[in-house]
DNA sequence: TGCCAAGGTGTACGCCGTACACCTTGGCGG
DNA sequence: CCGCCAAGGTGTACGGCGTACACCTTGGCA
C-alpha cells in the first residue's frame, strides 16, 4: 500500500513490490495466491479504515460514514480504481455495503427502497464518483484554450476554462469535494423524500 | 470494435486485432499513433451513434437522450470500461458533454447550477454508472448463498438472494434498467426542484 | 521512366504475471 | 541429539503485451 500510495497502480508490479521488499517476485506467491489477491486485500485495508456508522437520524449518519468513507478513500489515490477493477467485491467491502444497507433500513426504508437507494448511490457510498473529466490539471496555453473555447463553448463556460475571456462566469476553479457534496445531498434529499413518501 | 464486441476490451490487444485484419502487428501503426489512439477513436465512434438531442422540455428531452446514449453504450459492453480508462476525453465525447451542458442552460440552469449538474451527473450523462456490485451472475450452491446471507443480512434481504429463505423478499431479481431509470429520474427531478428555486 | 509516399514486414527490447522445480532454515517430536 | 517437515525464499522459463527501428513492396503521378 505504501508503495502504491507513493507510486501509483499502475506502477505497482509483482515485480516492482518484490524489489521493494528486498525479495525475488515469485517470493510473493508465498503469501498471496494472485496479483489479484493481494489486490482485494489491500481493498479490504482500505475499507477497514472507515470507521463504524455512528448514531443518530439516518440522513445525517450516512452522511458522515459517506464523508468519511471518502477520506480513507483520498488518502490513498489508487483505491478507487482498483475498486473498480474487482470482478467480485473483496469481504469487507461487502461488510461496508451489508451495514450501508442496514442504515437504510434502520431509517425507515423499505426492502425495495433500500434496494433502490444502493443501486442509485453506487459507488457514492464509498466516496468516490466516475467523473467524465477532470478539470483539475490547469490550463496550459491560452491559445488552445481559446480554441477550446470557441468548440464547446458551454463547457467553457461551466469551467470557467475562458478565464476573463468572454465569459463572464461565476465559477472558479472546480473543488471536487463540493461538487460531491452537492450530489450527496442531492440524492440524499432525494431518497428521504421518498421514504416519507412510503410512510 | 466488432472485435472488442464479441470478445471484450480485455481481448482486444494490437496483436489480436492485427491478426484478425490477417497483417502484422505493426502495420496498425501506419494508422493509429498507438494504442490509446485506437481507443479514443473507439470511443469516437460510439458517442457518434447517440443522436442529438431532441426537443421540448429540458428534463424529458434530457432524460431521452440519455436512455439513447444508454442503448448506445449497450451495444458495445466494452465502451463504459474504455470510457472510464481514458486520460482525457476524446473530442467527440467532449462534443457531446457540451451539447448536454447546453441542455442544461437552454433549460433555465444558472451556469453554476450547471457546473453542478454536470458532476452530479458524472457518468450517467453517457447512459451508465458504477455499481459496486453486479447482481447479475445468478446464485451458485445454495449452501454458499446460505451462509453469505447469514453474514451479510442486508444484502441478502435486498438481493433477494436468500430465495424463499427467511426474507420474504419482495424484490425478484434485479433489472438493471430499472435501477439505472430510478437512479436518474431520482437526480433530475432533484435538478428540475433546484432550477425552480433558483427562478 | 523514375521517384516517392503509403503501408505492410521482421526483428528485437523491456515489461508483465506466474508455473514449476529447487533450496534454506528453524523449530519440534522422537 | 537427530531427523523431519513446513514456511518461505530462489532461479529459470514461458507466453503474453506494447512498440521502436530498419527495411521492403507497390501503385500513381511528374
Amino acid at each position: 500500500m505504501s508503495l502504491a500510495d507513493a507510486a501509483g497502480t499502475d506502477v505497482l508490479s509483482m515485480r516492482k513490490l518484490a524489489q521493494e521488499l528486498g525479495v525475488v517476485p515469485m517470493a510473493l506467491y508465498k503469501h498471496v495466491a494472485n496479483k489479484d489477491e493481494l489486490l482485494d486485500g489491500m481493498v479490504d485495508l482500505v475499507v477497514a479504515e472507515i470507521g463504524p456508522p455512528g448514531a443518530g437520524e439516518w440522513k445525517s449518519a450516512m452522511r458522515a460514514r459517506i464523508l468519511g468513507a471518502r477520506r480513507a478513500l483520498r488518502r490513498h489515490p489508487w483505491a478507487a480504481r482498483v475498486i473498480e477493477s474487482r470482478t467480485a467485491p473483496p469481504p469487507a467491502l461487502l461488510g461496508y455495503l451489508d451495514s450501508m444497507a442496514g442504515m437504510f433500513r434502520a431509517g425507515g426504508f423499505s426492502v425495495a427502497l433500500t434496494h433502490h437507494a444502493m443501486h442509485a448511490m453506487g459507488s457514492r457510498l464509498l466516496g468516490f464518483s466516475q467523473e467524465l473529466f477532470d478539470d483539475t490539471g490547469a490550463a496550459p496555453d491560452p491559445a488552445f484554450v481559446r480554441q477550446l473555447a470557441r468548440a464547446y463553448p458551454h463547457i467553457a463556460e461551466i469551467a470557467g476554462a475562458a478565464a476573463g475571456h468572454d465569459a463572464a462566469s461565476t465559477v472558479g476553479a472546480c473543488d471536487d469535494q463540493v461538487e460531491f457534496e452537492f450530489a450527496l445531498d442531492l440524492l440524499l434529499d432525494g431518497l428521504e423524500r421518498l421514504r416519507a413518501a412510503e410512510a
